[in-house]
RNA sequence: GCGGCAGUAGCUCAGUUGGUAGAGCAUUAGCUUCCCAAGCUAAGGGCCGAGAGUUCGAAUCUCUUUUGCCGCUCCA
């Protein structure tokens, strides 16, 4: 095992001890791939969506949020393409580990046939696989592969698995009455989130009267029935998504995707992580909606892995909305376009996206701020400690009052400070223990201010005042303390 | 999904040839303590992932299942 997979074994390990992460479910032995955010966890989960959604809508004048439902009109599905392009029966060869979609491997297998100048059984063959498949008759299909003896082109065996269908959408009934259909009731858990945006475009334009370009924010759960999800919350089935989508002229996507590339680095950037632990990641093989698409990665303790996505969509998606939906999307643009001295007028426009993982973004954070610190003591002996260097902005808590002792009206001073500031940033209370113990068990949720009351407080109201990723301590003014925390690292 | 490994208190682990569980740290209460954890006292907490089987008796053997890790596969 690698000092890094080590490391990676470590901070989930810290992360279930000290209140971030929990296995869903876990009394009931967990839910593969499904966590629970703890007490810290879900404070810091918040403050890195909060901060997200502030550098999006709050400095961006033009772009506005939304909160979509997850459940979503089936043809929605339908149009984005995630009904047709994730349905695919699928069967695995048990000797090469080979995996096949089934159509695939059936059609081959005729192809062959028919170079041998069997055509009859090949056309034969190519019937019975239609009818099975539209009945979704996995059992007989199985049957047609293996008496027909098709093999594994790789291992050369028919050591097949049974057939499953691999739809990443999770399915549930909508509506409490049954249909004599059932996939009349049969809504999805969305895949993504950026259908809610799209399907709003028109009414988010109308109503906020946005003039392209313009974006549309939105932070939310997302749903995948991944077939194999691990590496704790990196890939997990119910996940959150902060995206928005930019919708600009038609031509000028290529500008704005080179813009969000940037402007979205430097969002990373602004929170202190090490510019040499980013990278960006070109598609080769872009999706079916995509001209240009990218990845901005993060070296995980498992490897560069992504965070975050850039795509330049096209108009693909509001088109097939339009299509499906039969309502028009165009946007009309009043401004003048120089070569002809009239408007642009009517047009679907054109989308970049910038869609990062919420959760991939909070095990970033961890990644990074975890370090098992050895200390040199005044002594010379060493000492070592382990502490989150959460960036400060984001912190679970960002004020820890600690009277140093229990008696003689430091508490009762304590207290008040933290009254002072709780409107304003969380804090935390405590006095048990001795005052370094206090200290480490605030390294370990990372919090970046500690302050002690002691007896010199009562006569000059000044405290300490001890920064975590320092350790150095200074005598300031207790009155200074809410600013100097609020000032410093604006929530 | 396939293959391999693993699952004992909050965390890290021990548990010998099967006889109904221990340690360190952590936690809680109290004492002590005027600035960076491991001083003192006491307490709580596990039925050994779950189910079934073998056995007089299983954490320890067998099977099933579930969860996690690693490799392959997949990832709009």
């Amino acid at each position: 095992m690698t000092t890094s997979e080590n490391n990676f074994q470590q901070i989930i390990s810290h992360a279930k001890e000290y209140g971030f992460v929990f296995p869903s479910s876990e009394i009931y032995d967990g839910l593969s791939a499904v966590y629970d955010y703890g007490p810290y966890g879900c404070e810091l989960k918040k403050n890195i969506r909060d901060y997200w959604w502030k550098s999006m809508t709050q400095m961006h004048e033009n772009i506005v949020g939304i909160d979509a439902a997850i459940f979503m009109h089936p043809t929605t599905w339908k149009a984005s393409g995630h009904v047709d392009n994730f349905s695919d029966p699928m069967i695995d060869n048990r000797d090469s580990n080979k995996r096949y979609r089934v159509d695939h491997l059936i059609e081959a297998a005729a192809e062959l046939l028919k170079e041998q100048g069997k055509t009859a059984e090949a056309e034969d063959l190519l019937a019975q696989m239609d009818t099975l498949l539209a009945a979704d008759d996995y059992t007989s299909l199985k049957d047609l592969i293996t008496s027909n003896k098709i093999v594994c082109n790789v291992s050369g065996t028919s050591n097949w698995t049974d057939i499953r269908q691999f739809n990443l959408m999770f399915k549930t009934e909508f509506g409490a009455v049954a249909s004599d259909n059932p996939d009349d009731n049969i809504v999805y858990l969305r895949p993504e989130t950026a259908q809610g945006i799209f399907v709003n475009f028109l009414n988010v334009q109308k109503t906020a009267r946005m003039k392209i370009p313009f974006g549309i924010a939105q932070t939310g759960k997302a749903f995948r029935n991944e077939i194999v999800a691990r590496q704790f919350i990196f890939r997990m089935r119910e996940f959150e998504q902060m995206e928005m989508q930019f919708f600009v002229r038609p031509g000028t996507q290529k500008q704005w995707y080179d813009y969000w590339k940037e402007a979205r680095l430097q969002w990373h950037l602004s929170l202190g992580i090490p510019a040499e632990k980013y990278r960006y990641h070109d598609h080769i093989k872009l999706a079916h909606y995509a001209d240009m698409a990218l990845d901005i990665e993060y070296e995980f303790p498992f490897g560069f892995k992504e965070v975050e996505g850039i795509h330049s969509r096209t108009d693909f998606d509001l088109s097939q909305h339009q299509e499906y939906s039969k309502k028009k999307q165009n946007y009309f643009d009043n401004d003048i376009d120089p070569a002809t001295g009239k408007p642009y007028g009517n047009y679907i426009p054109y989308v970049v996206e910038t869609s990062i993982g919420l959760d991939r973004m909070f095990l970033l954070i961890l990644s990074n701020a975890y370090e098992e610190e050895i200390i040199t003591k005044e002594d010379g002996t060493t000492d070592n400690r382990t502490v989150l260097h959460i960036p400060a902005k984001i912190a679970p808590v960002k004020l820890a009052v600690l009277p140093l002792l229990k008696k003689d009206g430091l508490p009762e001073i304590a207290r008040k400070l933290i009254d002072e500031c709780k409107p304003f940033f969380k804090c935390f209370y405590e006095e048990k223990d001795a005052i370094g113990k206090r200290y480490r068990r605030q390294d370990a949720i990372g919090t970046p201010f500690c302050v002690t009351i002691d007896h010199q407080t009562k006569e000059d109201n000044t405290v300490t005042i001890r920064y975590r990723d320092s350790m150095l301590q200074e005598r300031i003014a207790i009155d200074e303390v809410k600013n100097l925390v609020t000032i410093q690292y604006p929530i």
